[in-house]
DNA sequence: AGCAGAACGTGACCTATATCAGTTTTCCCT
DNA sequence: AGGGAAAACTGATATAGGTCACGTTCTGCT
């Protein structure tokens, strides 16, 4: 909704090959078959997105897939009053888009870039060729289907039934999974989202947000440094999210 | 979590021919090759469910996937308190557990009968026999998937955005789309849920769903009688549900 | 049919969270 | 570096919806 819509490709179509990819051994096109990966070699494109640009929208129709090389993207669906709900993290690896493409419907969600991204896009036509190509690509979207509704659904569980400051800390811990700390502060979160981002993945208004962050820092669970992020006691948060098991 | 649990199955296993029966026609299996059909009916077992009773438990482990050949069915996941959230209603032709058989994980919802069923059940091996050998079937599932969570994050962004009322009169329109209407009533809702039952479909207390129903009767926009919901203002409906698209 | 337990409904109250308004801090941009 | 806009924070207040308590109406049994 906000975000710099409209020119979102930036920058040169930088040459990257999938066989040479670091990203590719733990993403999804991880065991396509190496007649599938020059498919997509030969008809994708790289682009560049600035933090904060929208690499594709809600409602507009899918031409493809995008496959993250490089950086930190947030799925997101634009409520009616325009507020925004984060519904997923995504990395280096990780796909995106394809949910649409099989249902070929205009896009459910939109993805943007949360810092300086390298992004590849593979068009329609060839997701479809390996899908019906290669032998474990339809089982590999399949899991990431079935993952991603697992968390879905917990999530929706979480909205109807826990309080804001268990869903705050449940996120912050999450996050960390997601995106993991920084080298040299194992104790600070990898990704730097705004109170705004934040308040929007947890499901409140941002004032809240901001109060209930100082409801943790005050108790000493974890300490802000403008956008930036301590987990001081993990333990503490673990309980503080009710999350025992 | 309340319900019958424990002895789910009852009464006979009634011999029903997927070749013969109606219910696939509008079903998953639709498509699958008539190899595939003959090797799910000769491994299939059809069980009958009595109302109330669960079909399979958030928890255990997954043995093989439910095909509903007659009857409703909630599925439905129970937060840490132990308050139910219905994710999701089912039918006859729909299948369910093959999202956790996929993950090779527990079952992350469970499902109970919402009326007198009956379940066929399709063992693991036979599922992914089919998965590998009949052509349609991966896309199949995928479609399916893709569905569940397209319907899952808008209902994310629901909960985190939309108050009760709105919630609840969609709940109803989905009701009605799902289930259909009354031979002879087209006003009246097919499915008879407990007010119990709608709040935790709406995520809400008991008591506020109550209270929420009244309003919409005091406005005209519905009747109730018992456990019998009558939709007497469509439009209006619709517009108490924020839902002009 | 009649009774017990469950489901339904309603009132009174309370509290978590939204909203509004204003100040301070941070982030960019030239 | 400095100024303007956006983001972050804080306080005051409003309110949707949760909780508790209770009476009433169903429903399923024996």
């Amino acid at each position: 909704m906000r975000g710099k819509v409209g020119i979102a490709m930036t920058e040169s179509s930088e040459r990257l090959y999938c066989n040479a990819c670091e990203m590719r051994l733990n993403s999804a096109l991880k065991d396509v078959d190496t007649a599938s990966l020059e498919a997509i070699d030969t008809t994708k494109a790289c682009n560049a997105f600035k933090k904060g640009h929208v690499i594709f929208e809600e409602g507009s129709a899918p031409k493809g897939i995008f496959c993250i090389h490089d950086g930190k993207v947030k799925v997101y669906k634009t409520g009616d009053e325009g507020r925004d709900q984060i519904v997923r993290f995504a990395k280096a690896g990780d796909i995106l888009g394809y949910r649409s493409l099989v249902s070929g419907e205009p896009y459910s969600v939109s993805a943007a870039a949360l810092e300086d991204c390298v992004v590849c896009f593979i068009p329609q036509a060839t997701f479809f060729e390996v899908l019906k190509s290669d032998e474990h690509f339809p089982m590999t979207v399949i899991r990431l289907l079935s993952g991603e509704l697992q968390r879905a659904q917990k999530q929706i569980v979480n909205l109807a039934q826990k309080p804001v400051r268990e869903r705050l800390a449940e996120t912050l811990l999450i996050l960390r999974e997601v995106y993991g700390t920084d080298d040299g502060d194992s104790a600070a979160l990898a990704v730097k989202l705004s109170r705004d981002e934040l308040a929007s993945v947890v499901g409140t208004a941002t004032e809240t947000l901001v109060r209930t962050i100082a409801d943790l820092k005050r108790e000493n669970l974890i300490a802000t440094d403008k956008k930036k992020i301590r987990i001081l006691d993990l333990e503490g948060l673990i309980h503080a999210g009710n999350l025992q098991d």
